[in-house]
DNA sequence: CCCCCCCC
C-alpha cells in the first residue's frame, strides 16, 4: 500500500504534541444526537480514539460518503481542546481523503483502543509527529507553559495569533463551544447590523448583531442593552478584533445562514480589543451563484452573487402594508456572464447612498431570492453590499462586460420591471390553474393573493374601456367632462382643459381548467390590445371599425399572468376581484428556452 | 433577551 498510517501520532497528539499532516484511517462516523457535529473513531494503525471531531463545514464530505468507514484520511488542518485533565479533543478542520473506503476494503493493521495517560507509542511503531512539534515552536504554546492557569494546547499548531495581554489563548472559531469559557477568538467582523429596538411581552432593549470569520469558520455575535451601547460605535467592519469571554449558545438555524452550531452573546465581562496584525484573517467570504442559477433557486432562499449593476431607478417611497410605514427602495438591475439579469431591491440608507453611474461590480452577501416579477432579489439588514470590490471574480465581470456583456442584445432579464409573471423564468415562479385558484379560495382573506397563471384571453368586453383621466402627475382619476372644454378632477379638485385616455378592460381569460373575469389597467392593457390609450381614444369616434377590430384582435392570445385577487364590497356585495398586475406574451423564444431545460432535465 | 426585513 503506498499510503502509510501516521503510527503512533494519536499518542502524540495526546500527549501535548502537534504532529502535521496526520494520516489516519477511519473507523467509524458517529453522529452528535445534537447539531449537525460528526465524531470519528480513527486509527493511526497502532491506536485507536474517537477524540477526533469534524468541524461542521466539513460535512458534506461525509455526507458524500468520501469520509466513511475504512477511508484512509490526511488531517491537514486541526486543533486540540483540552477537555478535561487527561482527555483531549482533536478538532479536524481540514482534510484530504488519500483512500476511499472502496480503495481499502477494512482496516488495517490491528490496533489497540487508546487509553489517556499512556505514555507514547509502543515499541516498533515510529514517533512519526514528535519531531514536528520540535522543529515548530509555537509562542503561543510557549506562553502556555509559563502560564499555567490557562488551557493548554491551545493554538492549533503555532498558526493563531498571539492574544493581547489579559485575554487567553486565541482559539480557531470552529472550536468554540458552550462547555468551555477561556479562549480568545482573532476575528474579522464581515457583518455588522444597525442598532435594532424590540419590545415583547418578555420585555424590551436594544441590540446589534455582527458575523465573525476567522481561518477556521464564522459565527455570529449579538450584544444586547449596555453592551450594545458599550461596542456598536468602536467595532467597524471588515476590521479584525481580539474577542474573549462571551456567551455561547446553540444557534437557532432558523434564523440564521451563518455556518456554526452555535452563537455568542457578548456579556458584562466580554473585552474587545482591535487587532492590527490582520494578514492571516481572511476578508469576506462569498459563495456566489450565478444569475442563471437563480432562475432554479427556490423562494427565500439566501444567495452570494456578484454582477454589473446595467441600471438602477431612483428612490421610490413604498408604504408597508402591516405598520403603515414609510420605506424607501431603489431597484437595481444586475447582469452577469451568464447573459441574464436580475432585479436587487435596496433598502433605506443603502438604497439612498447607492450610486448606479459607470456600470460598478456589485457583489452582494446573503441576499434573498423572492419570486416577485418571476425571479429577483432583496437586500436584509443581514446583506451585505459591496461596490467595486477588489476580488478576481469583479475583475473578470468588467473585463467581460466591457469585451461583450454592454453590447450583448440577447440578456435575458429574471425579474420582469413591470412586476409580473415576467418570461415566467425560475422554477419558483408560482403558477396555477385557474380552477385551483379558485378551489384554494384565493383572495377570500383580508389581504389580496397573488399568483401566476398561464391563460388565453377568450374576450375583451367592448363597452367602456376608455375614459377620461385626469393628467395630473400620478392622479389618473376619472374626470367629469363639464361640456364647455372643461374637465373636473374631485380628486384634485380642479378644473382642467384637458384630460388622457386611460384604459380599463374587462376581459374573460380561461385556461384548460377554468375561467375568470379579470380587471386590466393601461400598461398592461395597452400591450395586450397593441395600441395605446391614446390611439384608441382618437380612433374610438374616427375610425369606430378599426377601433372594434382592435379589440376583437386581442382575443386568442396566450400570456402568462401575474394575477391579485382580492374580496370587494360594493353595495353590501362581496365578490372576488381579479386584477393582472402583468401580463408577459408566451412568447415562442421562451417556450423554446424552457422546453430545451425540460429535455435536458429528463435527459440528465 | 432578537429572529422583523418590507412594496409592487
Amino acid at each position: 500500500m503506498a499510503v502509510q498510517l501516521s503510527a503512533g501520532s494519536i499518542a502524540a497528539i495526546n500527549n501535548g504534541e502537534k504532529p502535521e499532516d496526520v494520516i489516519l484511517q477511519v473507523i467509524a462516523v458517529r453522529k452528535f444526537p445534537t447539531g449537525d457535529r460528526c465524531r470519528l473513531l480513527v486509527s493511526d494503525g497502532v491506536h485507536r480514539c474517537g477524540f477526533a471531531i469534524m468541524a461542521t463545514q466539513l460535512n458534506p464530505m461525509i455526507n458524500s460518503g468520501e469520509v466513511a468507514q475504512h477511508a484512509v484520511i490526511k488531517v491537514t488542518k486541526y486543533f486540540c481542546n483540552q477537555v478535561s485533565e487527561k482527555k483531549k479533543m482533536m478538532i479536524i478542520l481540514g482534510l484530504e481523503v488519500l483512500l476511499t473506503a472502496e480503495d481499502v476494503g477494512g482496516e488495517i493493521g490491528n490496533p489497540t483502543t487508546y487509553e489517556s495517560g499512556t505514555s507514547n507509542a509502543p515499541a516498533g511503531a515510529p514517533a512519526a509527529a514528535s519531531n514536528h512539534s520540535i522543529t515548530r515552536p509555537s509562542p503561543v504554546a510557549n506562553v502556555q507553559r509559563s502560564a499555567p492557569g490557562n488551557a493548554p494546547a491551545a493554538d492549533g499548531g503555532g498558526m493563531m495569533p498571539q492574544a493581547p495581554d489579559g485575554f487567553p489563548n486565541v482559539r480557531p472559531i470552529q472550536t468554540l463551544t458552550p462547555y468551555q469559557n477561556k479562549w480568545s477568538i482573532c476575528a474579522r467582523v464581515t457583518q455588522k447590523s444597525n442598532i435594532r429596538t424590540w419590545s415583547n411581552s418578555r420585555g424590551e432593549g436594544k441590540l446589534f448583531s455582527m458575523e465573525l470569520l476567522d481561518q477556521s469558520g464564522e459565527i455570529r455575535a449579538t450584544a444586547f442593552n449596555a453592551e450594545c451601547d458599550k461596542f456598536y460605535d468602536m467595532i467597524e467592519p471588515n476590521k479584525v478584533y481580539y474577542i474573549c469571554s462571551a456567551t455561547l449558545k446553540t444557534a437557532n438555524k432558523q434564523f440564521t445562514s451563518v455556518k456554526n452550531d452555535y452563537e455568542m452573546t457578548f456579556n458584562s465581562g466580554t473585552q474587545v480589543v482591535r487587532c492590527t496584525e490582520e494578514k492571516s484573517i481572511p476578508a469576506m467570504q462569498f459563495d456566489f451563484v450565478t444569475i442563471d442559477q437563480l432562475e432554479n433557486a427556490q423562494k427565500d432562499t439566501i444567495v452570494d452573487l456578484i454582477g454589473l449593476c446595467r441600471d438602477a431607478s431612483e428612490v421610490a417611497t413604498i408604504v408597508q402594508r402591516s405598520t403603515g410605514k414609510e420605506l424607501r427602495k431603489r431597484e437595481i438591475s444586475i447582469v452577469d456572464h451568464t447573459n441574464r439579469a436580475v432585479s436587487l431591491t435596496l433598502w433605506a440608507e443603502q438604497a439612498e447612498k447607492f450610486d448606479g453611474t459607470g456600470n460598478p461590480v456589485i457583489a452582494v452577501k446573503g441576499a434573498k431570492v423572492s419570486d416577485f416579477g418571476g425571479v429577483s432579489l432583496s437586500l436584509l439588514g443581514s446583506s451585505t453590499l459591496q461596490v467595486n470590490p477588489d476580488i478576481s471574480e469583479a475583475h473578470q465581470l468588467k473585463g467581460w462586460w466591457e469585451q461583450a456583456g454592454c453590447n450583448s442584445s440577447d440578456i435575458i432579464n429574471l425579474s420582469n420591471q413591470r412586476g409580473g409573471a415576467g418570461n415566467a423564468v425560475g422554477a419558483n415562479a408560482v403558477f396555477k390553474t385557474l380552477l385551483e385558484a379558485k378551489k384554494e379560495g384565493l383572495g377570500s382573506r383580508d389581504q389580496p393573493d397573488y399568483y401566476n397563471a398561464k391563460a388565453i384571453v377568450t374576450l375583451v368586453r367592448k363597452e367602456n374601456i376608455l375614459y377620461q383621466a385626469c393628467p395630473n402627475d400620478g392622479c389618473n382619476k376619472k374626470v367629469m367632462d363639464l361640456n364647455n372644454g372643461m374637465y373636473r378632477c374631485e380628486k384634485c379638485c380642479k378644473e382642467l382643459d384637458r384630460f388622457n385616455w386611460r384604459l380599463m378592460l374587462s376581459c374573460n381569460v380561461a385556461d384548460f381548467t377554468e375561467n375568470h373575469w379579470v380587471t386590466v389597467f393601461q400598461d398592461q392593457a395597452e400591450l395586450m390590445l397593441g395600441s395605446t390609450a391614446q390611439e384608441l381614444g382618437t380612433l374610438r369616434d374616427e375610425n369606430p371599425d378599426m377601433f372594434q377590430s382592435i379589440i376583437a384582435g386581442a382575443s386568442f392570445k396566450e400570456y402568462n399572468f401575474r394575477l391579485r385577487v382580492k374580496m370587494e364590497t360594493y353595495n353590501d356585495e362581496s365578490r372576488l376581484k381579479t386584477m393582472v398586475m402583468s401580463a408577459a406574451p408566451v412568447n415562442p423564444v421562451d417556450l423554446n428556452r424552457r422546453l430545451i431545460k425540460e429535455i435536458r432535465e429528463l435527459s440528465a
